[in-house]
DNA sequence: ATTTTTTATGTAAAGGTTTACATTCGAACA
DNA sequence: TGTTCGAATGTAAACCTTTACATAAAAAAT
């Protein structure tokens, strides 16, 4: 037993064969005769040998690891995905290396470090945005899959929710319960996710002949605060209406938030929908209805097609949308009758 | 412009200078002429070079990633101290990795190669277990730090919370709003935080001279749901607690909620308190009174404590125990008179 | 002017793999 | 028996750095 880890050689030596024989044995078991195969195999258990990742990455100029690029790690929407993504990376051999930019596009630029220098084969990106500063670099990317939101650049795939599908089945709920004046509270325009919801909610809306009179749009920035203000922004119309439908459930949880503090009562005065299902919309008073990112499942797709990617499949898709499930909870009750 | 990228070899034919003089501009630029200085740096800006880190790793035998492990990485209390270790990592030039355990010892094994395979410097460990099967492994430990609880073998560093410290602030708080009879509801006995926790409150009733009597004590596993059944088993008893200090916030949660649903109102008939200070905490009705854990802090020094260990600084201390801050919100008020 | 010291740079080895190419050996074939 | 082929293994180069050691040139000391 010395005190440094076993290299090819000292199962060489043991096994009584070359290097490259073991290696062989190792990446190409078929191609070393049985017996021979049965000795490396001997001597790698009797010295613990684990190929240096590094020495084998320089060699095949290529890395193991899959950068994961979000703007915020802290995000609970974003670490359930992780999971997923996690997971399907172990299972084929790669690690998952992660790094948060904040919006900036500086640090974005800071994780491209780990491509150039040949420490990371892959990126999943959590933001619409490429961390790119020069356009130039394009031409250079690396094998990327976007999550959520499609990346800003052609041709890179993406796996998300069928937006318009989910808003759809919001819509649909507050219909059917008797809702008429409806309001959507978005966030910002320029955002597909936001143009989809909106497409879907609008869609529901023609279906069920509700005149533009009755629709309403604010928007905010998606945050709990911005769904405070766009409650007080409705309060100063003329025409109220009796349900409101959020683009996300930050935006949902603000806007239940503003009418409590009115003094108003969820789902009595007022219905509220939400989109996500983040972890505190089961937790809010009363609990949010919204429509479920299938999280786990989201994770486990984009790092499959990254992977395909990677190892120079044609990716089956290049757009994945999962079916959103819509989650009843309290905050949706019929229209109040004045 | 080739496309492949650049080397040092070409930064070098460039500067009309050789390798080991550009290895050295970069790394000890002291140790080389201003004006062939400045010849280099030319070069590299001209061809984009970036050292490959593969190779740097496989001749400097050394790694520039970091392991994170913990149980499960989609827990909200992980990830917002995965943002401090992210930072304070990059900062440093490391990467940060992450892979999860499920609390599998399986699982944790399979993370062990990343250091056998040398693709990984150190680890920062999650939980108390470290993820060895074979004791015989222990000898040749990489470098870690314990985050929350130590490591269950001497001489791992470790950063946490004054458990002790942030008990004592709870049920300080509730002993002055009045209550007399506290039961304290456990998790596991033999976890430290437990330990510390159930400590600090029994200094304080000590302090108090609250009578063993008004002291009741259960254990669950510090889920939501066994802070329901808490609430169960205590109403089976003749004597009732009037308040709740839990040894975190799912169990505070789960008593909430056990409450709540046995008609009672918080904190009008009994008050509750919590530990760590998750996110749904806020989000509670009535929101949580409850202690902090500094995450982002703790995160920055057990990545501080870490690259001490890397760099063979003897590390300053050995424990690092944060100051926890009582959070006060609207789940604690006097007992009721009865 | 000569020797010694310092400073700047270059040469080459080493780190652990993978793999193209070369070699050996036995089997199959004529 | 001699030739050809295929299978199994070995040799050595390449991947890109860093750095000990050697060398050359300049500065300092004599």
């Amino acid at each position: 037993m010395s005190n440094s880890p076993a290299t090819i050689e000292d199962v060489a030596r043991i096994a009584e064969v070359s290097i490259a024989t073991v290696s062989r044995a190792i990446h190409l078991p078929e191609k070393v005769a049985v017996s021979t195969r049965l000795k490396v195999n001997q001597a790698i258990a009797l010295t613990g040998y684990t190929p240096n990742a590094m020495a084998r990455s320089l060699r095949l100029g290529k890395s193991n690891m899959i950068l994961v690029v979000a703007p915020d790690i802290g995000d609970p929407n974003f670490s359930s995905i992780l999971v997923g993504l996690e997971n399907e990376a172990r299972a084929h051999g790669y690690g998952v290396l992660i790094g948060h930019t904040q919006n900036d596009a500086q640090r974005g630029m800071e994780y491209l470090k780990f491509f150039s220098s040949n420490q990371a084969a892959g990126m999943i990106l959590f933001t619409g945005i490429l961390p790119f500063g020069h356009q130039s670099m394009t031409a250079r990317l690396p094998p990327t899959v976007g999550v959520f939101e499609p990346v800003f650049n052609g041709g890179i795939p993406y796996v998300g929710v069928d937006d318009l599908e989910g808003a759809r089945k919001a819509v649909d709920l507050l219909i059917s319960e008797g809702h008429r004046k409806i309001a959507f509270i978005g966030d910002a325009r320029n955002r597909l996710a936001y143009v989809r919801r909106r497409m879907g909610c609008e869609a529901g809306l023609d279906a069920a002949g509700i005149p533009a009179t009755s629709r309403m749009v604010i928007d905010g920035d998606g945050t709990i605060e911005s769904g405070r203000l766009a409650v007080d922004q409705l309060f100063l119309r003329d025409t109220l209406p009796t349900a409101f439908m959020c683009v996300n459930d930050q935006t949902a949880i603000g806007v239940m938030l503003g009418l409590t503090a009115r003094g108003y009562d969820v789902p009595r005065d007022f219905s509220v929908t939400g989109f996500d299902d983040v972890p505190q919309a089961s937790f809010m008073q009363p609990s949010l209805t919204t429509i479920r990112q299938p999280r786990g499942l989201i994770g486990k797709h984009a790092m499959t097609l990254l992977l395909q990617l990677l190892s120079d499949t044609q990716p089956d898709e290049t757009e994945i949308l999962l079916r959103p499930d819509l989650v009843v909870r309290n905050s949706v009750g019929p229209p109040p009758r004045r």
